[in-house]
DNA sequence: GGGCACATGTAAGCTGTTACATGATTAA
DNA sequence: TTAATCATGTAACAGCTTACATGTGCCC
């Protein structure tokens, strides 16, 4: 743990190019954000202890009241210092899960609304991940990075859609599992 | 946010039958492990309040120093406004991904390796979703609550699958994208 | 001149983890 | 008898989120 992640990931986007530290947040946001966050609050002191020890470079203003930031070499060894180092597992906690396991206190219909919304979210996803899959194909200014992009937009799609699957496989069972449950009192009134 | 989180996973874990605090932190870690999680040191605290709040009932010892607790009505009926709440989606931390979005940085190699450890993970948990299912099937004591657990089994089945399809290709993947970039001066020596 | 995007930070407070302290019971 | 498991808690700390405070430049 440690609050190396905040170190690994502005390292990391500052691997790619010097970028301010609104724009690490922006790009973190948008960029990372299928797999990754930051909360904006550590971004700055992480690049301020960053500088601090020499491993990023503060460069004159693009405009007054801006500095842009640029990895040194001591930077970029410490960036692959990070990457190799095992990855860490974050305890899960997955609100969705947590609500169908107890679904039997929640009620069937309720688990479907739940299920159906994820459906939707993967669905969402799903084509968000095409879209940057192609805007991938036309960037030449990052061949050498794109593709390991790829690999983490195809992981995305390959959970995506084995998200999908579950939830129409999920609510086919609850339809079936919903009324003996739900509402026995009112069978055949 | 809120610790309502800790108090769902508690009440939830008490509606499927009374326990102590002890069994709860096995239970949730055992059962619930799969997707979710509870730090140790949040589930004596939260009992606490429960039991101030009326959510719970201390019943006598099974044992000196030991008591068992139960869901009250209220308890029952705090569980179920906290289950309808809207699901929080954690923000995601996913350390493979990071690593590999950077992975220009690590080195092909050292990824196809990274990836080579969650394909085998993935196939480990499963494995172990198979023989919940199997031992789900054989438990007559859940009977009502087990159509809801076999969905979670199913969704980790799923996200499991997926995790090894997309981990073969991007093996596949890495191996043509690997020499090119990783090894270039040692082309043919 | 008003609003929006760019830009840099700080502080309070909540959440969650870890390690510690303590003791009873049971099985080898 | 000694190690493991059952059992209950506390305290310190690390990490993260949120909101706030402040200011510039650009476009309509």
């Amino acid at each position: 743990m440690r609050k190396n992640q905040t170190e690994t990931a502005v390292l990391g986007a500052l691997s790619v190019e010097p970028m301010t530290g609104y724009a690490l947040r922006v790009t973190i946001r948008d960029v990372l954000g299928h797999f990754w966050s930051e909360s904006f609050g550590q971004i700055y002191p992480a690049l301020a202890e960053l500088e601090r020890r020499g491993r990023v470079k503060r460069r004159g203003s693009s405009r007054p009241g801006s500095s842009t930031f640029a990895l040194t070499g001591s930077g970029r060894a410490r960036l692959k210092e990070l990457l190799a180092q095992p990855v860490h597992a974050s305890p899960p906690r997955n609100g969705l899960m947590l609500r169908l396991f107890f679904g039997r206190q929640l009620g069937a219909e309720a688990c479907r609304s739940l299920v159906l919304e994820a459906r939707h979210d993967a669905a969402r996803r799903l084509k968000k991940y095409e879209a940057i899959r192609e805007e991938l194909e036309l960037d030449d200014d990052h061949a050498k990075d794109r593709p390991f992009w790829l690999l983490t937009v195809s992981a995305g799609e390959h959970t995506a859609r084995a998200a999908i699957t579950w939830a129409d496989e999920t609510i086919a069972a609850l339809d079936e599992i919903g009324p003996s449950i739900d509402a026995p009192k009112q069978r055949r009134r």
